[in-house]
DNA sequence: GCATTAAACATGG
DNA sequence: CCATGTTTAATGC
């Protein structure tokens, strides 16, 4: 592999679980499906409803969780705006998906997909695209946590969070990004406690500065060379 | 090397 | 006020 392709591979990925690969273009058939509002808060899949459409977020937010057989909640992902959700065929997983925000969704049943794909013939391609998505994110997941220690995995979504979304000002790179510390302990699989002091650690060296709706990154490189070594703690 | 626990503190609707 | 999020230290695995 050479550099310039590693290069492109790690600026090509999913960093945060959120919304994937949107698939706008299924808005304007919005007419074919049956929409639905859910109040902040409220469920928008229950546990163990049937699976018989295929969802797409038309506005606000939705967190979507696994159900743990020991019956506690774990994050998979957030959807936003034109993000899809695959609830067309049956599985194994027992899903509950809350809306985080006041939000409007479309399901569309196999029957609807066949009338849109009739007129389309991109759709589907749009549609795996989005499939394609989720799944290199989750097995990209899974090997990252099987070869990196907690807290490195902390240092490394903000390294790829900064490299992909980050914003190069004068003399740092800017992250606007809303995400909480809990977020981060929930999607790196590390403990909350763990996120707070590797922050805190971060501030102190004064290599970056996290509040409530950005990121400030004062050294990336010193935070890449961080995020290369074993642990950080 | 980090999770767990608990308890204190902080922010804001 | 309460809910939610953050910090810190002690202890455990």
């Amino acid at each position: 592999m050479t550099m310039s392709y590693r290069r492109k591979m790690d600026n090509c990925g999913v960093v945060i679980p959120d919304s994937f690969y949107p698939v706008d273009s299924l808005r304007q058939y919005v007419h074919l499906g049956t929409v639905k509002n859910y109040a902040k808060n409220s469920s928008v899949i229950i546990p163990g409803e049937p699976t018989n459409a295929l969802i797409i977020v038309l506005e606000g937010r939705i967190r979507i969780n696994l159900i743990s057989d020991d019956g506690r909640e774990v994050l998979l992902y957030f959807a936003g705006k034109n993000c899809l959700l695959g609830r067309l065929f049956p599985t194994e997983d027992n899903i509950h998906a809350v809306a985080i925000e006041n939000s409007t969704i479309c399901r569309f049943t196999k029957d609807n997909l066949k009338e849109i794909f009739r007129d389309n013939e991109e759709m589907p391609f749009d549609i795996l695209k989005n499939y394609l998505a989720k799944a290199s994110y989750f097995m990209r997941q899974v090997a990252e946590i099987n070869s990196y220690n907690p807290t490195i995995r902390i240092l490394r979504l903000i390294y790829r969070l900064c490299v992909l979304h980050g914003k190069q000002l004068e003399n740092a790179h800017e992250i606007v990004i809303k995400l909480s510390q809990a977020n981060i302990a929930e999607i790196t699989g590390a403990h909350y406690v763990t996120v707070s002091r590797v922050l805190n650690c971060l501030k102190k060296e004064k290599i970056l500065n996290k509040n409530k709706d950005k990121i400030i990154v004062y050294d990336l490189e010193k935070l890449k060379l961080l995020s290369e070594q074993s642990t950080y703690y």
